[in-house]
DNA sequence: ATATGTGCAAATGCTTTGCAACGCC
DNA sequence: GGCGTTGCAAAGCATTTGCACATAT
């Protein structure tokens, strides 16, 4: 896990574009959004923050289903999955330990050795129904 | 679902390329398999048959965590979860629908109507361990 | 002081598309 | 024959990178 070494106005501004929301966003829209907001950022730089801070475990990474990369706030350090609204991209953090046990039971069946997995939900959110 | 509208030499040979393959394969490397057994034809042709085949629902598509999209023949044609080999990329279908109902009840706890996901399971596949 | 971080622009790599020629049904 | 298909080359897009300059510590 790469460590932050410094502080900068930029990485500051990626970190503040992603408080206080509760969805996904791919660096293109971290990098408007800054741009509307008036911060002077550029998109590589953009970039290279939202992969530091992936690295350092402060941000969580899924990749669309249109290939872009997305990037949230992380709030729950353990490991979790996530439940996305198709229809306006709120997300919940979700804990499915309970089913674990029971992947590594199924692979092992086809003789595999279970070393990761990804599972994404999606639904429509309560707002949304 | 898209349908198939006429069988030229090239969309079999992707077809073939195909065949008998435990894997999934991006379209880049169809092509070259295409290319090496002497077949002409175009990377072009490729994505858009891969892509045809797909719609048609004779293939599996997956996102690697490349980026690249990954295309597979599709065997089975009921709901099914995959597990690869993040060695040599040999896959294996696996059926979690026993998982389907628990996510259903963690989806409601959180107020929403779950209407899909996606779980994909990495491992070592016998061979490779 | 100096290792890190930034901006810019060019490069990369996968994928898509416009268009004229081609060939299956 | 007509409409789906193909090949080619060019365009698109997200992302990465080389390099000189700026800056946090």
């Amino acid at each position: 896990m790469a460590q932050i070494q410094r502080m900068t106005k930029q990485r500051q501004a990626v970190l503040a574009a992603l408080q206080g929301r509760n969805e996904f966003r791919s660096a293109q829209q971290v990098h408007l959004d800054l741009v509307s907001a008036g911060e002077s950022v550029s998109l590589a730089t953009v970039y290279r923050n939202l992969q530091i801070l992936e690295e350092s475990g402060q941000v969580d990474a899924v990749r669309g289903t249109d290939g872009e990369v997305m990037y949230r706030l992380c709030e729950d350090t353990g490991h979790h999955h996530h439940l996305v609204c198709t229809n306006c991209g709120h997300t919940e953090e979700v804990d499915l330990s309970a089913i674990e046990p029971l992947l590594s039971i199924v692979s092992e069946k086809k003789g595999f050795e279970l070393t990761g997995h990804e599972l994404e939900l999606f639904g429509l959110c309560p707002k949304c129904k």
